[in-house]
RNA sequence: UGAGGUGUAGCGCAGUUUGGUAGCGCGCUUGGUUAGGGACCAAGAGGUCGCGUGUUCAAGUCACGUCACCUCAACCA
């Protein structure tokens, strides 16, 4: 027990100091490097393994949805993001800019995209004549940056991975359309792959995309009880089309703009997962995402016969589908069952000469620590059954996690206590942005989303009615 | 940008008050014994003490400058 405590005490207390386990987290477990730009971070194989994870898991939608992936160049002119004034007022602060190049000082600064409706809209408006050209339904997988003054590993860095789709529609209805469905895309694959619980809905002016008509979103409850953002669906109506002229003949013969959506999940998910599942002994990561899904671990691997037992599951786990890793190394069980724990894996299988003897083989999981025997036999079947019921337990514990943490507030005085307590605050909202203000200077809360029904009368930091329902939470 | 803090081995740190041989733990290498919740023994490798200038017989330690990073605030889809 002293080992163990010794063990736990490499990573931050979770409960008291909650950003400096994160950080342990992400570096201990070798998800992350610090890069060498202050704000960027190097992705290593392991973290990066999450990501490809996640990518297969919504690229498979998007196309069900009609999607194709495309790619448009990384360095976009100052001159294309100046276009929309809502939107280059949003970005301009945080924006990279390339301003030589091949020796010389460029006639034109190239900025560093931070998100690419900007040069995806020149390129549609030469693409598009016709209704016959619509709807255009494209994503595309890169990197952005937005040099932010401070930064966390996977919340936010100055550069990081994401996906953004880009669409065009003929009408107001078809291009709304679209932005719920993304919106419910994001939601599916939050709930089914990421067991993370989120709440959607629409953001404020105040919190809307730079550019867009509304925006909608998804917040999901960290460990904390603060909001993450993680992933939001822009309807952008005709604003970005009549910046970059983005028009086609309709079949009445008029010339009309095309309605634009854009919607976007980055590796900010990665962190989501992270806050949402870890313990105090470190990640714990859904069975559907992560990298390594069950870690054989033998025990007295040095005895006649142990090893090849491992190494003939290991095939059979494989065979069967499974993401299955062998630690063959010299380090003590105990040394690896800490570190593996550390890391996430859902499934851990203990092998040693007792079990050989017995037929049998010990299944640990990493949701709630325990421990099950067996039939070497039905290895196969005990395992897909064990990791389909870890993905479906972190979920709900999730979900009842989150729900038992959504409070209502009928005052200022309420709502910063409810935030104080780690809660999501449902809350009455005039709708002016004084009050939207006045809430977040006096309970450093924002507003996320608007609730799905309206519920409450009387607008929390002016008693006014209230137009709106509001989530407020403190936010990443 | 405002306030505070930290830079010493791969990582975490002590040493700075009062200048005098560069230290500890973990990790790493080699060999051996072990093994069901971070094993043990032995031997070994690893350092321009962030950088610069100065004071001094002598600077990790004192002075001045400079750079980087961290925390809080501010900023932030």
């Amino acid at each position: 027990m002293a080992k163990e405590n010794e063990f736990v005490s490499q990573i931050a207390d979770i409960e008291t100091d909650f950003p400096q386990w994160y950080t342990d987290v992400v570096l201990k477990t070798k998800l992350v490097d610090y890069g060498p730009v202050r704000g960027t971070m190097v992705i290593r194989p392991y973290g990066y393994a999450i990501w490809e994870n996640i990518q297969r898991e919504l690229d498979k939608r998007f196309k069900e949805t009609g999607h194709e992936n495309a790619y448009f160049p990384l360095l976009i002119p100052m001159s294309f993001m100046t276009k929309e004034a809502e939107h280059v007022e949003g970005f301009a602060p945080e924006v990279a800019v390339v301003t030589h190049a091949g020796g010389e000082k460029l006639a034109e600064p190239l900025c560093i995209r931070p998100t690419s409706e900007t040069i995806i809209g020149t390129m549609y408006a030469k693409w598009i004549q016709s209704y016959r050209d619509l709807p255009v339904l494209m994503n595309q997988w890169c990197n952005v940056m937005r040099w932010e003054k401070t930064t966390r590993p996977f919340l936010r860095t100055s550069e990081f991975l994401w996906q953004e789709g880009h669409t065009v529609h003929a009408t107001e209805e078809e291009a709304m359309e679209e932005t719920m469905k993304m919106l419910s895309v994001y939601e599916e694959v939050a709930r089914t792959c990421l067991a993370m619980p989120v709440l959607t809905g629409r953001k404020t002016e105040k919190e809307k995309f730079a550019g867009a008509v509304a925006t909608y979103g998804m917040e999901a409850m960290m460990h904390d009880g603060k909001s993450l953002q993680a992933g939001t669906s822009h309807y952008l109506g005709q604003n970005f089309s009549k910046a970059f002229n983005i028009q086609f003949s309709d079949k009445d013969g008029a010339l009309k703009y095309g309605y634009t959506t854009s919607w976007g999940v980055s590796t900010r998910l990665i962190g989501g997962i992270i806050m949402t599942h870890g313990d105090q002994r470190g990640l714990v990561l859904p069975p559907v995402i992560a990298p390594v899904q069950a870690v054989i671990v033998p025990i007295a691997s040095k005895k006649p016969g142990v090893l090849e037992a491992c190494r003939a599951l290991k095939g059979r786990l494989a065979e069967a589908g499974v993401r299955v890793t062998l630690d063959d190394s010299d380090n003590s069980p105990g040394w690896k069952f800490n570190e593996w724990e550390m890391k996430g894996v859902p499934v851990r299988i203990e092998l040693g000469p007792r079990d050989l003897e017995a037929g049998k083989l010990l299944l640990a999981r990493r949701d709630t620590h325990e421990k099950s025997e067996a039939s070497l036999e039905c290895a196969e079947a005990a395992v897909a059954a064990l990791l389909d019921d870890v993905q479906q337990n972190l979920y709900l514990r999730a979900k009842a996690r989150m729900e038992s943490r959504i409070v209502s507030a009928e005052t200022l005085d309420e709502l910063l206590d409810g935030v104080n307590q780690g809660n999501f605050v449902r809350a009455g909202w005039c709708g002016c942005r004084a009050c939207e203000d006045k809430v977040k200077e006096f309970a450093q809360a924002t507003a996320r989303v608007f609730a799905k029904e309206d519920t409450a009368e009387r607008c929390v930091a002016c008693g006014k009615k209230s137009a709106h329902t509001v989530i407020f939470a403190r936010a990443y």
